[in-house]
DNA sequence: GTCTCATAGTGAGTTAACCTCAGTATAACT
DNA sequence: AGTTATACTGAGGTTAACTCACTATGAGAC
């Protein structure tokens, strides 16, 4: 029953703490600024490096279209992304990051980098190299 | 700009999207029965052996005690745990698993287990027991 | 012994990050 | 031209946290 074989469910519990740790500190780092949802728009964002349709930017955050809508309200409000009709698409509407968006997007980056590693110092570059590597494998959808 | 510390952001991102994509599995899984956060619950107490006073408990599940009083008020409804009055401290309350909470949460384990499993099937054994090393070496307090 | 201060839990209310369901506008297919 | 599908959003709900203020009780100071 208990059996020590059962590295799945170790997995997912330590997982589960590290990325709750994770969260809170990147709370603390972010302050009042910008949610850890919000941050994960601009980063995707940024990454794409190009204005996406909302519906897009829901499926690569894996969120549905409806929840997008809101996080991209509240940052167009704060003046980090911008709306613009999809000139191919009238229903559609194209998301992007402002150049102050990117900006606060880099600062945050910077913060939160700062709290991973603090925390990653525990293991040595090439431990960390081995983590990335497998927790690659198992984000492949 | 792209330095080897840049292993710290990549890192972060890819454990909350496992963590992200974890939890919606088990969600999906444990179906109407019990939430995420009663299974930690549960989790915790049984893996304690042992009653707990609310703040204990709120202290290893990293929450504040306000939030573990809300969790455990609906465990406690559900039939799963049970408030004891704590003899040696009147003002406490001691949280403990009914016989029933505790077949539950087998089951619930078992549940969850399969998610994991058929996501970590993507590493060998090997790579599984080196994740979990170095996840637990990120855990440790 | 009483007085003060700290601790344990909870009521009331808020926030973030999701969700579903229904509705409107536009595009695409027949 | 008519039906069906797609893109977004309004309305409203849930989970899992949070803070602040309160009551009851314990513990130390004098």
């Amino acid at each position: 029953m208990h059996g020590p074989d059962d590295a799945a469910e170790q997995i997912a519990a330590l997982l589960d703490g590290i990325v709750r740790r994770q969260r809170r500190a990147s709370r603390e780092g972010f302050g009042e600024s910008v949610t850890h949802g919000q941050f994960r728009v601009l980063r995707t964002l940024d990454r794409a490096d190009r204005a996406l349709r909302l519906s897009e930017l829901a499926a690569q955050l894996g969120i549905v279209p409806r929840s997008a809508t809101s996080v991209v309200d509240d940052l167009e409000a704060a003046g980090l992304v911008e709306r613009q009709p999809d000139p191919h698409d009238r229903r559609a509407t194209l998301v992007d990051l402002t150049p102050n968006g990117r900006q606060i997007l880099n600062t945050l980056r910077e913060k939160r980098r700062d709290v991973m590693v603090s925390q990653l110092s525990r293991l040595t570059p090439e431990e960390q190299q081995v983590l990335a590597h497998l927790l690659q494998r198992l984000a492949n959808d």
